[in-house]
DNA sequence: ATTCCCTATTTTGCATTCAAAATTAGGAAA
DNA sequence: TTTCCTAATTTTGAATGCAAAATAGGGAAT
């Protein structure tokens, strides 16, 4: 297994939640899920720890990170300025093509929308917002906003919403497809900001932080792989 | 020597241009100069291969990255984005205090200028954009903006300039401290946005892409450390 | 001289090992 | 029972060892 795929598998399970945010992550039995030995898994969990992902504590191994309300903050708030940054350049780069695919993205999401269906709503919507930094036709970009968004995606992709929420979201979206469709960057720019501005407002006001009570320094449960 | 420790002076080896751009990274002579076996050093490497900084060649070790032309307007394109995104914030949160730091390393940069010393100019420089980034208060925005600046350091803080370009350059450091002082988020955005595009013109214009002619797939010279 | 091929050496990537640190468990004292 | 101390165990962090891959070297054939 290629030191990439290592990470990413890593990656998966601390997104997906398998080891909770908090909790202590077990070299040994990760390695033996993986059938790898120590050394490329600590290899990898260097990489996420820089990444945001994962803390390390000397000595005494490493944690899946736990996001607070300001580091939540701090995410939505550089995701804001990455997500404007791409629509500008994604009205001046996008082809047709790729303004059609998005524009059926939408179509689909409207219709899970109707049906009331959020995990097809979210999973077409994170399709639109990665479509659209993909239209930037910067890799660079894309790097960094996958990283940002990798560290807030359950609480931006799960939090549920509101009916009025929910419909002011799909009503954002009409509007983030017009100013693509129009290639208008600025507005594109500046609409999806305010996109953005109200679902981190959700998601801190769901209180998604992943804080718990209680010492922080405190020795972390232990998650069972 | 901790993880993070040994990140960094690898980091600094890279930046300082020690081992040159294109050129294969020696493991085991790394290891005698900094004392540590290869089992950190590998770990270091793979962070720094995160960041953009290494590059992996699978059984073929890594090399230090070396930078196209579409790179580098990558990077600054972000870079640009990142830095407007400061600006505006810092705007709503810079203290009085932190406007008076950056007021005196403009100052001092202006100094340095009437004396054509381009050295202390660029060091002055880089702490006014680095200060400005520190006042948007926000660590994400911080850390993503050093791993982007670390990559085009040396093009950015090398690249010389003609007379014009360095009156200019210091006119548009006049506006940007004005905007500042005036807590004008938007102005200070669109500054600070014009004056990276005029810079990342002149790099490309000198032509300092780190690419050499010649198959960049072919072994590439072993630098000795 | 140039190209090709085969062998020797080096380098890489990972598993294993080992000392140091931390954690746990157990028992004595209050 | 609770608290504190000590010893055993586990876990961590880094060095070492080892097989596989890549590179370098050195003729033989053209």
């Amino acid at each position: 297994m290629l030191h990439e795929e290592v990470v990413s598998r890593i990656r998966a399970i601390l997104l997906d939640g398998e080891i909770p945010p908090g909790a202590r992550i077990p070299e040994r039995d990760l390695c033996e899920r993986l059938q790898i030995s120590r050394t490329p898994l600590r290899e990898a969990l260097k990489v996420l720890a820089a990444e945001g992902l994962v803390q390390l504590l000397p000595n005494r191994g490493s944690r899946a990170a736990r996001l607070t309300d300001k580091d939540m903050r701090d995410l939505f708030e550089v995701c804001q300025g990455l997500e404007a940054l791409a629509g500008e350049l994604a009205c001046e780069r996008v082809t047709e093509e790729e303004i059609g695919e998005i524009a059926a993205a939408h179509a689909a999401m409207a219709h899970h929308y109707r049906n009331g269906d959020l995990i097809q709503y979210y999973r077409c919507n994170r399709a639109i917002h990665e479509a659209i930094v993909a239209a930037a036709g910067n890799p660079v970009l894309v790097g960094l906003y996958n990283s940002v968004t990798a560290r807030i995606r359950r609480a931006r992709y799960v939090t549920p919403m509101t009916s009025d929420r929910w419909a002011l979201a799909l009503h954002e979206h009409e509007a983030i497809l017009n100013a693509l469709q129009r290639r208008d960057g600025v507005g594109l720019s500046h609409i999806l900001r305010t996109h953005l501005r109200h679902k981190r407002e959700e998601v801190l006001q769901a209180g998604f932080a992943e804080t718990e009570s209680g010492d922080p320094t405190m020795p972390p449960d232990r998650a069972r792989v």
